[in-house]
RNA sequence: GGGCGAAUAGCUCAGUUGGGAGAGCGUCUGACUUACAUUCAGAAGGUCACAGGUUCGAGUCCUGUUUCGCCCA
């Protein structure tokens, strides 16, 4: 320690070498301890598909300001890393890869395909970690996890087993969403709907019987017709009353379908009559429910058109969309084509066009899992922040469907169920294999060949992380975990579905809290994608301006559950407070004495603590401001309004650590007074280094550097206690107050008068009853506001007051300062002029509020009192103001 | 169609029990003052979207309107 300190803090030279060393030293690993409490959080598991985006910067920074403040609490404290298998977005990524190598995944065949896949996991696993690191999460690594290492999975088939004995789990034919290039089926959050410009096709079904008539339908998917089993109309449609109960003939395949009445047609879509395909169509799924009809599939996996199509199986259904729009064309059964603005699914990969359609998949029964989740945030055992996403929760919660799980993909966990081929029973299985049917022991059996959906073994992390079905230690102690801290965006993917899985799989809520933030846009507030190209690279910004800028300008620049725009400034803001810190610690180091210790500190603190009149005003000053920040950091950071400490902390620091008590400090230090010297320069230590620890968990790197140069008790910041405030010195802060705000006067005359900077000029001061304590803290005036010592005179009351001066009033102090030659009257009295009126705006309005009886009566005495002294003392200074005024006349 | 959010200084945003409108950046003026020009001193700039209401008192609570954004169906 004690080493130079260069003129430029340089993040590149400390962070990646601090991190090692708090990692090597195992800070980050907690001491189980029974008789604490301890505090956890499980790291949302990033997709093994690719790099960090800024998303995961600000997840990272807000859960290590959550862990570094508990760890120097001293609570046993857990942050558990690890990383998603992502199947669908993973395999998506390596389908891609080999594509540029002329591969496809049914070429390579299941084997094979894994085998990249896992390379591809472990290439990005180990890039996401170090990225990780490079953000300076103090996470415990001994412990990472991933959500398809061997106990997980074996959670995953516990999960599975537990649910489906319980009768929660179920296999069916029914209407999932598909999609087609990716070949599976989704849940219905995964599939993105968007507004698009379409068509919509009015089209004639010719009545059976009746040559001539028809009933005309509209539809936005032409192709579906040959899927059709109805046709149907509103009941109390007048229009159609007479055709319900006949028969159409369906067009292109000449099939008769009956003509039906059903309550949710909308008789204002198209014509009022609407074509059924339950097959393909969600509603129209359920009018087929209603009313019986037959299902009938015309897709094939990959969106052709299958044998049901008759004349256009094989082909792609857009191709079919033409050629059948055509067919209808010659046919003279296509009435009209309208433009059409429609909300079209999406797949949330591939971003292809989702196809409901029917088939065999595996489904969660979500209803009994949703009703305790519901239930354990509306009685408060879990919170939400910020608050109205409680809303959001029910909303959703309330409207669930079951969900869809099974996936027809390669990269996961795969369904824990063998189908035996002797007597079509199906065994389900804990194991990872089965050796024989579970009822006729037949070794004639195969497993299913699907996939759980990704969510599914999400929603167990954060107990399977902790070895969960098995009764670990870490089980016991970690569980459950505290908070949830994770983007709004995943708040259904996911949160949602820990709550349900964390409730029925362990019957304890996983989380008291969940925290969420907003999404990180581009400074135009666009949403950052590959594809617009204005993705930010945490690690570009790390190396330009440090972990610590990046994260603290994410911190202070974000409100919970707001979206953020991040614009470089506001890093480059971040940076140069890093800078400034660094440099108000060189200045403290540099001013200390030759040997001082913490021990000197120690001696010192608790010296103030007794007698506290052996500190200087200025000394009492920063102290009271510094507790006060201790108390008030602490506490919002307890009500987890983490960007306002921040600021609070940046406030401090910068607007009066560095800019007045380093400042006023440089009078003691660069003074005879070989004591009083001493005693600043512990008090700037104390003080700094007590800040630092509350500064930490926002910005680790730079802190820690810092206090490694300081006199400090201890090995490490990262492990140094939270500092508890002492109490305040209001008297302290309330005589300072006046003080600074006459230097502020005074150079704000300066400047208005063009004196040069480096010109000492002359004060001469009314003080009244506070003349001993100015005179007490003369030469900060001196140093401050650049006064002329010799020039300076502080007096109780002026017998004759200067005539070519500048009068500034100052709550309780008359200042003047006889520019000699630079005082112009005109322009003078223009000045106080001005003042006196804002004055008497400020007093009618006080007298105004203080003259209603019903704010005094109402308001609490506090309010009236704050009142009633502001007037006093604009009236004070009016009259002062007012005299001198006249007195230039 | 249902729900949620935003609207505050030129820009980006704070403002959490309702009690005299704030920061950063940008702009303007001046300064290399022995920690820092990634700096310092100073200044200008706002009917807190609009209209009502509650209250002694509203940026903050309630109702409605407008514009923008998001989620769900």
């Amino acid at each position: 320690m004690g080493q130079e300190m260069p003129k430029t803090y340089d993040h590149r030279t400390v962070e990646q070498r601090i991190y090692a060393w708090w990692e090597e030293r195992g800070y980050f690993t907690p001491k189980i301890d029974y008789s604490k409490k301890p505090f956890v959080i499980s790291m949302p598991p990033p997709n093994v598909t690719g790099g960090l985006h800024l998303g995961h910067a600000i997840t990272a920074a807000l859960q290590d300001l959550m862990i570094r403040y508990h760890r120097m609490k001293g609570d046993p404290t857990l942050w558990l890393p690890g990383e998603d298998h992502a199947s669908i977005a993973a395999q998506y990524v390596v389908e891609k890869e080999i594509a540029k190598e002329g591969l496809t995944r049914e070429g390579l065949g299941r084997e094979k395909f894994l085998e990249r896949v896992w390379d591809w996991m472990h290439r990005y696993r180990h890039v996401i970690a170090q990225q990780h690191r490079r953000l300076g999460t103090s996470c415990d690594w001994t412990r990472e996890r991933f959500t398809m290492d061997e106990g997980l999975a074996r959670a995953v088939r516990e999960a599975f087993v537990r649910l489906f004995n319980k009768g929660l789990i179920y296999r069916g034919n029914y209407l999932v969403n598909w999609c087609p290039r990716c070949g599976t089926a989704l849940s219905d959050l995964e599939v993105e709907h968007e507004e698009e410009e379409s068509k919509l096709y009015y089209v004639r079904y010719p009545l059976e019987s009746a040559p001539g008539e028809y009933i005309t339908v509209a539809t936005t998917r032409p192709e579906t017709i040959l899927g059709d089993t109805a046709v149907a109309v509103h009941p109390n449609d007048e229009r159609y009353r007479t055709v319900v109960g006949r028969i159409a003939i369906l067009p292109a395949l000449h099939r008769r379908i009956p003509i039906i009445a059903d309550e949710s047609v909308d008789p204002e879509f198209g014509t009022g009559a609407v074509k059924v395909t339950p097959g393909h169509d969600p509603t129209d799924y359920e009018i087929g429910q209603r009313h019986h009809l037959p299902i009938i599939n015309i897709m094939n996996d990959d969106g052709t058109l299958n044998e049901n199509a008759g004349p256009y199986a094989g082909q792609d259904r857009y191709v079919a969309r033409q050629n059948l729009v055509a067919d209808l064309e010659k046919e003279g059964l296509l009435v009209k084509i309208e433009p059409y603005l429609h909300a079209l699914g999406h797949c949330q990969r591939c971003h292809t066009v989702i196809e409901p359609r029917v088939s065999l998949q595996w489904f969660v029964k979500i209803k009994p899992l949703a009703e305790p989740a519901i239930a354990a945030v509306r009685d408060g055992r879990i919170r939400f922040i910020p608050e109205r996403f409680a809303k959001v929760y029910f909303n959703w919660m309330e409207n669930i469907r079951d969900w869809c799980i099974s996936r027809q993909l390669w990269w996961g966990h795969r369904i824990p169920v063998w189908y035996c081929d002797d007597c079509g029973q199906m065994s389900v299985s804990r194991e990872e294999t089965l050796a024989a049917c579970q009822k006729c022991g037949s070794q004639n059996i195969h497993q299913d060949p699907d996939i759980l959906d990704t969510w599914f073994s999400s929603g167990l992390w954060p107990f399977s992380t902790l070895g969960w079905p098995d009764d670990t230690e870490d089980l016991r102690y970690f569980y459950p975990t505290d908070v949830m801290e994770t983007a709004y965006d995943i708040l259904f993917f996911w949160v949602a579905r820990m709550i349900m899985l964390g409730l029925e799989m362990t019957g304890q809520i996983p989380f008291h809290t969940v925290y969420l933030h907003g999404l990180i846009r581009d400074e135009y507030g666009q949403k950052m994608s590959k594809s617009k190209g204005n993705v930010v690279d945490p690690l570009v910004v790390i190396e330009d301006y440090g972990a610590d800028a990046l994260r603290f300008a994410l911190l202070t620049g974000s409100t919970p559950g707001n979206d953020m725009k991040l614009s470089m400034q506001k890093v480059e803001g971040a940076r140069n407070f890093a800078n400034k810190l660094w440099n108000a610690a060189r200045f403290v180091i540099s001013n200390l004495d030759e040997g001082y210790s913490v021990e000197d500190t120690n001696r010192l603190a608790a010296l103030w603590k007794e007698r506290p009149e052996t500190l200087t005003l200025p000394d009492r000053w920063i102290l009271s401001r510094h507790n006060r920040l201790i108390a008030d950091v602490t506490r919002l950071i307890e009500e987890y309004q983490f960007g306002e400490a921040g600021r609070q902390i940046y406030e401090f620091l910068w607007g009066e650590f560095c800019d007045w008590y380093i400042e006023i400090a440089k009078v003691p230090l660069y003074g005879e007074d070989k004591a009083a010297a001493r005693q600043t320069q512990a008090i700037l230590v104390y003080v700094l280094e007590r800040t630092l620890r509350l500064l930490h968990p926002f910005m680790p790197f730079v802190t820690e550097e810092i206090w490694q140069h300081l006199p400090h008790e201890g090995k490490a910041l990262i492990i140094a206690p939270w500092p508890e405030p002492d109490p305040l010195d209001e008297a302290a802060e309330e005589e300072m107050t006046p003080i600074m705000e006459m230097i502020r006067a005074i150079r704000n005359a300066r400047a208005e008068y063009d004196v040069e900077p480096t010109r000492a000029i002359a004060a001469i001061i009314a003080a009244g009853q506070k003349r001993d304590l100015l005179v007490s803290q003369k030469d900060i005036l001196i140093r401050l506001a650049r006064i002329d010592a010799a020039q300076l005179h502080i007096e109780q009351e002026l017998l004759e007051k200067p005539p070519k001066a500048l009068a500034l009033v100052v709550r309780g102090y008359e200042v003047f300062l006889p520019l000699a030659g630079l005082v112009d009257i005109e322009r003078e009295r223009a000045r106080l002029t001005g003042e006196l009126e804002n004055l008497e705006k400020e007093i009618a309005r006080a007298e105004k509020l203080l003259a209603n009886p019903n704010f005094r009566s109402k308001a609490p005495a506090e309010v009236v009192n704050k009142e009633q002294t502001k007037l006093e003392d604009y009236r004070q200074r009016y009259a002062k103001l007012k005299e001198r005024l006249q007195s230039l006349l």
